[in-house]
DNA sequence: CCTACCGATCGGTAGG
DNA sequence: CCTACCGATCGGTAGG
């Protein structure tokens, strides 16, 4: 896996940049100035190239959040599934569900920085596309604290409110969070999951 | 080349430009685009207004940031402290902490979403004053947390981790609530008001 | 409140 | 990978 750290442009080691050092940069830059706030000199000048050299790796800076964007989401989904999967008892599904959710925006922050903030800033269709898998995202976990709740086995007044805490609650993870924190990312999630639970109301 | 620009949507004809109505466009703009994604062109057009007119009204777009921003911390820790006042309670403070901010991001939604998303767009030193006004409050809710860890009458692992959890599902509420939907800002602080203390283990 | 205009910078292309 | 350069747009100023 490439470094989080772009190579300083002071450093005059001879650069071979590759497609996954332009999008290694891009994600940090986007994850700290937005995309309207980063420029495309500005991660060239992470790899020590010259703007113009970036576009041997990419076709658009567009074009790279919407490579970030929709790799995130898809492991996302992805996640979940794999998580749930062969669970039938609600409240497990629950607790592994919001585990694997805050253990990614605790081991994957920048991509998740830039998802919530910058999706707005995909052009048409992409846009739509994306906003639509995270709905799909928000209706599974809906989904599992409805059933929890008319098992007997959660309670909770709205499952739409608190599917909507629990998953804001861990996407903030990434705003917070350092590797070299008191806490490592599977203790975070284990406590996030734990929240959620409480937040569902569960038994 | 005539004057054609389209007529804004939230003012008559004609109508004489103040200071608080540009501070209101660029609220509106802002919290849609984000900062930098905003072009002063923008703000002017919703006017009904040429760009360099805007420059009657406010002495640059970086003030325009840091009136909403500034304006927006002094009133959260205004909030907390109105709140709080008085009651010696944990479980009751972290209750009505949590109410009173939560009920903020359902009544100013673009204020909050400015100041989570483009706080980092100040330039400095006020972005370093901001950060720290916010520091301010992550503390104080952290204290009464961890007071009501110490009184028994809460149980968390960690009151850090339990704050940050709170405070931020509270700020999430600006992502998705609507003046129009099935439930009420005061319907939504009161439930949220109530995650809260389940996340906090109170009894 | 406007037109006219500024230097700077943007994303991106041409052509090697 | 580079230099040279494009049109568009940015925030902001001059001067009425």
């Amino acid at each position: 896996m490439a470094s989080h750290t772009a190579e300083p442009a002071t450093s005059d080691t001879r650069t071979t940049v590759t497609s996954a050092a332009v999008l290694d940069a891009a994600l940090t830059l986007f994850a700290q100035r937005g995309y309207h706030g980063t420029a495309l000199s500005q991660v060239a000048e992470a790899l020590g190239i010259r703007t113009p050299s970036l576009y041997n790796h990419m076709r658009s800076k567009q074009e790279l959040l919407q490579t970030i964007v929709a790799g995130t989401t898809a492991g996302v989904l992805q996640d979940f599934e794999a998580a749930v999967e062969g669970v039938s008892d609600p409240v497990e599904r629950l607790r592994r569900a919001t585990r694997v959710y805050a253990l990614r925006h605790a081991t994957h922050r920048r991509e998740a920085l830039i998802v919530n903030r910058d999706t707005p800033s995909l052009d048409e269709p992409a846009r739509s596309e994306q906003q639509e898998q995270r709905r799909k995202h928000e209706h599974a976990l809906r989904a599992i604290i409805a059933e929890g709740v008319a098992g007997g086995a959660m309670s909770v007044e709205s499952p739409a409110l608190a599917s909507f805490a629990i998953r804001e609650m861990c996407v903030s993870i990434a705003r917070w969070f350092r590797e070299d924190g008191p806490f490592s990312a599977e203790q975070v999630a284990d406590q996030y999951s734990r929240f959620a639970l409480q937040i569902a109301g569960a038994r």
